[in-house]
DNA sequence: AATCATGTAACATTAGAAGTATCATGACTA
DNA sequence: TAGTCATGATACTTCTAATGTTACATGATT
């Protein structure tokens, strides 16, 4: 499959529509991400059913961003974006006969459990509004 | 893309040679394995070149082990087999012209990479002869 | 009523592992 | 030396999930 681009897409438009005042369209933002409108309403429709973001219709329509940034975390976002699938690698059947082959899932799954829940932890410390204040440091050339 | 089954599939195989007098055929292990000759021999290529085992051709020829098992990590094997993929989730653009997708890119690629290290730390931290004494051990019933 | 914007459905594209068929090559056996 | 067995290599097809694309329905604003 191709790489899961979601998160990264969404904390992208994320950041954007917090130093932006008033909706953006599917439109704006798919220009931003170059990519597609429908891609755009396709992945940001799970940060709505999640209540992070709001679409509006019509003239002057558009999204908007409809919760605390500072509550809002990485992971959050990943989750939101219906990401739960996070590694190429895995093992072949879930339930083997074969009792060498139950031991090597076992080893490989402790592994990848491991670094999954760092991945989350670490998705999980940080907030969008820690990540916007990083961008304005970094603009002021302070970093 | 499906999973990437390489690592357990091998891990399995080897400890199934590791128990076996003899070369065994890439059609005993392909139904070990429930797949095909041609796939076996494409992903123990990866082992052979690395030196990990062997391979002869004609009548009694086969697969056989040619290291230390003691040696072989997991790690070892994960990157015979060319895996060097490892999430499904990445960023979009490598080096993007926005300053925000970099802020972004930045922030998703060091939660990957510390799961990363994690994960190869792991893999690195067993050793196939361990994995073999494992099962020694279940078969016991000591565990 | 016209326009703008989202919502949704249907289908094509893409990347990489896996599955499959075929033939060449080399090794052992009779 | 011929026949058989096994790997080596090539050239496909299949599979899966994200992504890209087209088309149309729905609702809000002017």
């Amino acid at each position: 499959m191709r790489n899961d681009s979601r998160l990264s897409r969404m904390l992208h438009v994320l950041l954007h529509m917090a130093r932006h005042d008033g909706p953006m369209t599917s439109e704006a933002i798919a220009a931003m991400l170059r990519t597609n409108a429908v891609v755009v309403r396709r992945t940001m429709a799970g940060l709505r059913d999640a209540g992070y973001v709001r679409s509006e219709k019509g003239h002057g329509g558009g999204w908007v961003i409809a919760c605390d940034l500072e509550h809002l975390s990485l992971l959050d976002v990943h989750r939101a974006v219906g990401g739960p699938r996070l590694f190429v690698i895995g093992n072949e059947h879930a339930n083997p006969d074969c009792a060498v082959e139950q031991l090597v899932n076992e080893a490989v799954e402790d592994a990848l459990d491991e670094a999954e829940a760092l991945l989350e932890k670490r998705l999980a410390a940080v907030s969008l509004a820690e990540l916007s204040r990083g961008f304005d440091v970094r603009c002021a050339g302070l970093s």
